[in-house]
DNA sequence: CGCGTTTTCTGTAACGATACAGGACCGGAG
DNA sequence: CTCCGGTCCTGTATCGTTACAGAAAACGCG
């Protein structure tokens, strides 16, 4: 009786002893001589026994080591974006320093969301996700402990997330603070929506990227900020693209500036600040002195551009270790804290007083 | 005998029904009735029962629906370099298509690689591994499926990556043709050793970054298409950075140029070859006309520079497709077949003919 | 009405591991 | 010689699921 994969059992009948020795063998090299353990390790080598399945074990321990991250619909979306790229890394870090490995989880595609059920882990953190999205329903369903970055916002489960409305609210002071009295916002998807009626908390009923509702947040705490000062709401002139990318940053900064332009934009992502310095560019503005760009997140795109991005800058990576530590905290049964998120503007050089 | 948490066979004796018919409830939607069936989810439900358990799943069938990979020593610069970023998206698309999750293991903190040894995966992709890596003997040891990215090449593991010196080479060509003459390379780590002895592919026996065994080869591939050409190997010079950063490869950069400056530079990295160009603007040195500038990888920010970045493509997206289809295809015993991967030279606005 | 088919459901037997509770043995103290 | 405390090792009992084989009921049909 040795034929297929050895198992813990094998190996004891070959070695001579019982399997919990095996098992101690790899696990608890403290509960037997070194001699036995040699010998053991010895024997286990030779019948090309690989280590102790951990299937059979995750199944014992009732422990995985793993948290799963849930990503946005598109999974692309995941490594396209910088800032979720800051926020993975973040969040890898976080957890391979206390010992626990990250499972990237696709919502899209299978319907059934079996990716979800199925996942390995202890735990989970959502990303930036469609709100309502059914994915969601399918990982509080599996009852384990979870983390909500940004949006959605679900109760009873902690959230981590800077205020966007306040941080937006910083650069329109910064703005202010220089001295521009027009000003121009960049948004993408449907991010726009609702401000003009002063309506942009409202909570969708229809399938709302999460994202957008933050992006939403962003433009209507940047609209406020300027209303506070005076400035007429209706004369910020608000420009959505597709999507979040340069791209789409550049060809939506570019209707923009073709039209009455601005002193000032303020773009909701810096991969859209940084599509209006493109477009700034390619159409001879020049940035800061005919025209101010502010962008929000401080990726690292940001510091290197031409000229170097003024944003509100979020430590994203931070905010992934933070995640990591509030899910492992909800794993081992500790209580949670969650810290307010700072943000705050970083200045460089693509904003100054309008000519 | 309630108490605890709720599994299968708890479901089934509340419903009045077998085990094996909540699981196929869940699983075998076509094998029960349909009014069993919302019975037995509604009895579920009401139960709290979080669906069948990943764990016993995966022990019983013997799949966990995941591939792991393994990342580098230093798990930040997975996510810091935007090649590895490419990569994995490519890989995490391309799983997520089969239905596959993808587990990211990070290699160091741990030096017994628990996490390797735990991983819940049918199968690993390592990716540009430190060549010898003591966490390569475990995943060899787990006797699953691998597919290796650029390096460790591994006998009878399947291997993607780009022939380095060749594509190099297809760089030295362009530049040649435009009439270059004195030419520089900017690398980093130690990338440049050997190349002076010819021993460029020279494997050490020290802990060598895989990363810079490919570097190794893009520089003697390099050197050696200028020799074919006519041009003293010794007459090119060659700067290292202390990493592949934007910083790291302006930092280099300068160095070179304060020397005496050739007409045109290689960096064996996009990332570098970006430094390459933030050192040449902050000298007043005009790129392309005073200095031509090609990169390797074709990486995002290549596109978006100023001026646009020449650069050796290769298609970093698709090669991490295809190490998902490698390994699957290994997990389901199918042929492995690798096609040889592409690169060629992609010219933007930052070669032109020397002055 | 009898008989083969299909649908619907069930019982048994692993899958591979570890927690726990001891048992055997050994050396030294009393 | 007994008792005590370690060290080293073992047996048993799950952990929660699904593959497989087949039973029972329902159905179709000549």
């Amino acid at each position: 009786m040795t034929p297929g994969r050895p198992t813990l059992e094998t190996v004891a009948q070959a070695a001579g002893v019982s399997a919990m020795t095996v098992s101690n063998a790899y696990n608890r090299p403290d509960q037997l001589s070194e001699e036995t353990r040699a010998r053991v390790l010895a024997v286990a080598k030779e019948l090309g026994y690989a280590g102790p399945d951990p299937a059979g074990r995750s199944l014992r321990t009732r422990r995985a080591d793993t948290i799963g991250v849930l990503l946005t619909e598109q999974l692309p979306y995941a490594f396209a974006d910088p800032g979720m790229v800051s926020f993975l890394h973040g969040l890898a870090s976080g957890l391979a320093d206390a010992g626990q490995a990250l499972l990237l989880v696709p919502t899209e595609g299978n319907a059934e969301h079996a990716h979800v059920r199925n996942a390995l882990v202890d735990g989970f953190v959502l990303t930036s996700l469609v709100a309502g999205h059914p994915a969601v329903a399918d990982v509080l369903g599996r009852r384990l402990p979870v983390v909500s970055w940004g949006y959605p916002k679900i109760p009873g489960v902690p959230r981590i997330g800077v205020d966007n409305a306040r941080a937006a609210a910083k650069a329109a002071r910064h703005l202010l603070e220089l001295g521009h009295t027009s000003f121009g916002v960049v948004t993408f998807g449907d991010g726009s929506l609702g401000v003009a009626s002063g309506n942009a908390e409202l909570a969708s009923q229809t399938l709302v990227p999460g994202v957008q509702l933050a992006m939403r947040a962003r433009v209507s705490g940047f609209v406020r900020a300027l209303r506070a000062s005076g400035i007429d709401p209706a004369s910020v002139s608000i420009v959505a693209g597709a999507r979040n990318s340069r791209a789409a940053g550049r060809e939506a900064a570019a209707r923009m500036l073709a039209d009455r332009r601005p002193t000032a934009v303020f773009g909701v992502t810096d991969v859209l600040a940084l599509g209006v310095l493109d477009a700034a560019a390619s159409r001879g503005v020049d940035v800061p002195r005919q025209l101010s760009v502010v962008g929000f997140d401080d990726v690292a795109a940001a510091a290197a551009s031409v000229p170097p991005l003024t944003t509100v800058a979020q430590s994203l990576f931070d905010q992934g270790r933070l995640a990591a530590s509030v899910v492992l905290d909800q794993v081992a049964g500790r209580p949670v804290r969650i810290p307010p998120i700072r943000s705050e503007v970083v200045v460089r050089g693509s904003t100054a007083p309008p000519r």
